[in-house]
DNA sequence: CGTTAAGTTGATCCTGCTCAAGGTCGGTGG
DNA sequence: CCACCGACCTTGAGCAGGATCAACTTAACG
């Protein structure tokens, strides 16, 4: 399970298609350009603080947004008031692509740091998919992919210890992230999440993450405090996480449909 | 929360475009006529025994299957042998549709009954879309769906007890499998699973799963017993489960773009 | 009717939760 | 520059939901 810490670096083939640029599939800039036709039917941007909702839970769900800056997370809320936070959606992510049409919405999305996003309406889908046929395979593409680490959540969240789950949030995000900045090898970075927000998404409370954050750091793996990251040692947080590195490279995959 | 047990038999308008039977999306028989164009590219059909791989962890993941008849499950294994269940798949069910290519896959596919599927290659899928827009489109409403239930899951082992997990999951599948059998409104069903699988895909062990039921019949709620499942009091089993109303209905929606 | 997989139950343990009381950071206004 | 405030982090003590281990029973199937 020990996996050399170049694989933690490695530089996956992942740039936007459009500019060239590195980013999480598509750059911030071009994510609209790239969903090419896409663009035209832009209607607008919004502009959110940290806090606000993207959209809530039981809206109407008819428009597609594209994040062009900031983070957001997309969460459930219980009867009890208690969250589950699903998905961190980083720069060029597509969110609110939902399965039903006419129905609600079953989850929101909210701001995590301030935010841009620029909108799409749905309705235009089904036309823009007959002039354009590979939107329609990027979008099944892009969707594919939030399962996937929808079920590698699910996988974390069932099956592991607080403090592998804890490490696998950490080790995606920092990967994810990374992707954003290419060449950029620092170990240290700016993760703009709670202890709240860690234990909504990893199914434990905040209290007890402050816990597992404590051993983590004084077994010399990562620190993090106010919200700076710091990996101390990368090989044993890939350890921990009990991340297969396959796993790590889809995290890091380039659509083949481009 | 109390829920009228009208909404648990409430016939969504969820029919096969192609045949107008009843099905989970697409009908076991029409599924690869409905997904059109793909039909000409279909190389065969499977057929295993309970208990046989579809396909495993770390294969090629470059077809795609159409389940024509009987369950199976998607899953993930961990490093100390654990399992989690990520995804029942029924009837209809497209299964195999992997972000990556070229890379292997990071999750497995199981039978759970007898089960016969045809297979699709996934490298003509560029030409498909190209062809035929309407299937790109229908494939990411597909995956969007399986996104949406994974979101479901990840609630339900992240954030409820395991009394509700259980109920949870025993409802969804119910409610699922009913509307493959239109018309059909009996409170029981055949649920070809063990408690080891519904352990597996709520985050709990087949013991505890054991207790689970036991006081849900206690409760007069359902009986489940080998691999017969008896619904007693649909009210107290969608109060128990949590489960939203708006969230039931979202699980038989009928894809927008037919 | 024997074999095997699956279900059942009890006793005990431990991981992570709850409740509660400080402590620390960063922003804001004087 | 400083005082203040609210959000967030930190730590402790006690509790409990679900895990583990182990023995035994029941159902299904050839």
């Amino acid at each position: 399970m020990a996996v050399s810490s170049k694989s933690l670096y490695s530089e996956a083939s992942t740039e936007c298609s459009s500019c060239k640029r590195r980013s999480d599939g598509l750059c911030a800039e071009c994510a609209p350009h790239v969903l090419d036709a896409i663009s035209r039917y832009k209607t607008g941007d919004v502009h959110l603080r940290a806090g606000e909702d993207l959209f809530g839970i039981g809206e109407a769900g008819d428009l597609i947004f594209n994040i062009a800056e900031g983070w957001a997370f997309l969460y459930n809320i219980l009867g009890n008031g208690d969250r589950q936070i699903l998905h961190f959606a980083l720069p060029g992510a597509v969110v609110g692509f939902h399965p039903t049409q006419g129905a609600l919405t079953t989850f929101g999305a909210q701001a995590v740091t301030d935010l841009t996003a620029c909108v799409i309406p749905m309705a235009g889908l089904k036309d823009i998919a007959r002039k354009h046929p590979e939107v329609a395979l990027r979008l099944a593409w892009l969707t594919s992919r939030d399962r996937s680490l929808a079920y590698d959540h699910l996988t974390s969240v069932g099956q592991q210890t607080a403090q592998e789950r804890v490490a696998h949030l950490i080790l995606e995000l920092f990967i994810r992230a990374r992707l954003q900045w290419p060449g950029h090898r620092t170990d240290e970075m700016h993760l703009p999440l709670t202890q709240e927000h860690i234990g909504d998404a990893t199914g434990l409370t905040g209290v007890h993450v402050n816990r597992v954050l404590r051993n983590l750091r004084e077994e010399g793996i990562i620190e993090f405090h106010y919200r700076r990251l710091k990996i101390i040692d990368p090989d044993a947080l890939v350890d921990v996480a009990g991340i297969d590195p396959q796993l790590a490279y889809s995290w890091s995959q380039k659509s083949p449909f481009e």
